[in-house]
DNA sequence: CTGTTAGCGCTTTCAA
DNA sequence: TTGAAAGCGCTAACAG
């Protein structure tokens, strides 16, 4: 009674703006705190009388009461966050995977939080920080770029993780398109048109996604019966200057290709701006595709014909699997999205051969 | 003696990666959890026999430790890290700042991590969850396109916020570029080329980058005595296909502009493809010149001339003042990056107009 | 239906 | 130089 203990800021530190705390609100409610946080939590399984219930709701608001997840999830052990590693955000690939997982992971009642790392060894680090850390309960790894590069930690069993978009050996489970697939449909549609002299410009080689879209390019040129001549796979960055450079390469060919499938869009725009450059007509003396899809390709000059991956649905998956895992539940360690297909959408830069120009239909 | 008591798990729970605690480092080492607390934190003030410092390292070593995070943030009061609420990852625009914010953050010692989101609505419920629910210690927004629709949470003084490349009424301070002096410049140059006939393809009116970009255009042109002509400016959206309709309505004017400044990179991309379809040459017929800068540009047929803005420097400048504001230290309530200068950088998309061609020099 | 009792893993006075 | 004790804000048994 005599008590009048105001409350006391124990540690000064900087004034951070901090919501009233549960224990306020049961004070002002004049309930126990655990009766707060049950209603707060709105747990459908705990019967508290609605009298109470509405008492308590009105006074948290009255409060501006907001729960401090910090305190909760050091009690439950959950962050209820999901990690997303990426080289780069800015990429137009990646923007469709990360609004699908966030997607999914908001669905399944996470928040995603990104980190940028082109860094492999960051990677190791942001596994230690985030996730035994205790800050996100679960990482989706689409960084990382060549084969074999992720680091010890992460390959000897690193709990709660998903590499995303990649095949690493290891033991963490990982979850890809079937590139293979879609640039067989690529080149598919190419010898459809009547082209027999393809080239691919394929991305490094350490790269598992370019390794398995190289992989789909013979598969459809072998399954045509078409060969592939001396100097028609190129290797290159999947930047804007790879596929230039690479373009250029295969122009100065004794015998350039009349087709071209590339493995990256960004590097198809290096490949376009390479053809002007030459003075090389697109498609009227060579036709390009690029692997995956985004709205800038029916803008560039002309407009690219692409293969559409379904990038949204990879993002998605991969945070539905993710929270799985978290959840103790078996995923695939390997699994391979089948659906929906990859197409082709076909714009202004495919046409049939020059060889052919006038000669059929 | 007899007490074997097995390490136990209280609450059930999914199996989640977790470290070691700093009591069983402790334990193991022989000494209180509060000393190797100080050294793992290795406090320069505190001094400790080096004998014990050595002996606890090597076994939070051996043991694997890694601090628990959200432990240590329940007690501190602070996460260390800054929260960047986007638009979109996939901007090239939106990448420079965010190296830039990450860069200066890690600096400080802090993490960033990113969350997209184009609803303002889930601007505000992210300040709730992220800032009041104690998971980052600042937010940096740069999100909420429109002027004035940040939601009253915000305008009514949301602690340790800071709004990014944007002004907003209320009292949460801002750090933005000179959009103003940037587009001056890009038009300064076109005067300087011959043009008179220069249209502005402004952003959406209700953007704040845009109505400032807009308003430099105006000035430059008052300046140099030329008046903008009826249609010669243009909203739309900054996006390829807003670049592409605007750019078709302003080739439909009974007279149009020689050059056009557009207020974006990605718009710009559509008014390229709008002259091509058009089959209006561009720097012969219309010189473009885009505000903001990016690899892509110079892949672009034409290679685009842009204006390079600080994008990088802004993003750092924007995390050294969060942290200033979180450390309690005042901060201007709006900030206008001047250093380094806009400049121009050009390429094949900007000439001398048409009319002049062949008749100076 | 609600209160009591213990902590989650860490930091930080205050003593020794 | 180190230890003891208290507690951050919340949740989760277990009683009542």
């Amino acid at each position: 009674m005599s008590d009048v203990a105001a409350v006391k800021t124990p540690h000064v530190g900087p004034a951070n703006p901090r919501s009233s705390t549960l224990a306020a609100v049961a004070r002002a409610a004049a309930v126990d705190p655990s009766t707060v946080s049950r209603v707060l939590r709105s747990d459908p399984m705990v019967r508290v009388r609605p009298e109470t219930r509405a008492r308590i709701l009105a006074v948290a608001d009255e409060l501006g009461y907001t729960p401090n997840l910090i305190a909760r999830s050091l009690v439950t052990r959950k962050s209820m966050t999901l990690g997303l590693i990426i080289p780069s955000a800015a990429n137009v690939v990646y923007e469709q995977i990360i609004r699908g997982a966030e997607h999914a992971a908001r669905k399944a009642g996470y928040v995603l939080v990104l980190t940028e790392s082109t860094d492999v060894g960051a990677v190791s680090s942001a596994y230690k920080e985030l996730v035994l850390g205790g800050r996100v309960d679960g990482l989706l790894i689409a960084s990382g770029t060549s084969r074999d590069s992720l680091p010890e930690l992460l390959r000897e069993g690193a709990g709660n993780c998903l590499i995303l978009n990649r095949r690493i050996r290891g033991p963490i489970p990982s979850i890809i398109e079937d590139d293979e697939r879609g640039m067989a449909r690529g080149v598919e549609k190419l010898i459809e048109l009547g082209h027999k002299r393809i080239a691919c410009l394929a991305g490094p080689a350490d790269v598992d996604t370019a390794a398995r879209r190289l992989a789909g390019f013979k598969e459809a040129m072998a399954a045509a019966g078409l060969s592939v001549r001396r100097g028609y796979v190129q290797r290159a960055a999947f930047d804007e200057a790879g596929g230039y450079e690479s373009m250029m390469r295969l122009l100065s060919l004794p015998s350039p290709p009349t087709a071209v499938a590339v493995s990256s869009l960004v590097a198809a725009t290096g490949v376009l701006a390479a053809c002007h450059a030459a003075g090389v007509d697109v498609p009227g003396y060579v036709s390009v595709i690029a692997f995956h899809d985004a709205t800038v390709a029916q803008y560039l000059t002309p407009a690219l014909s692409t293969i559409w991956m379904p990038l949204f649905e990879l993002g998605e998956a991969a945070s539905r699997q993710l929270v799985d895992l978290i959840n103790g539940r078996s995923i695939p360690q390997l699994f391979r999205m089948q659906d929906p297909e990859p197409r082709v959408i076909e714009r202004a830069s495919t046409a049939r051969p020059r060889g052919l120009i006038g000669r059929i239909t």
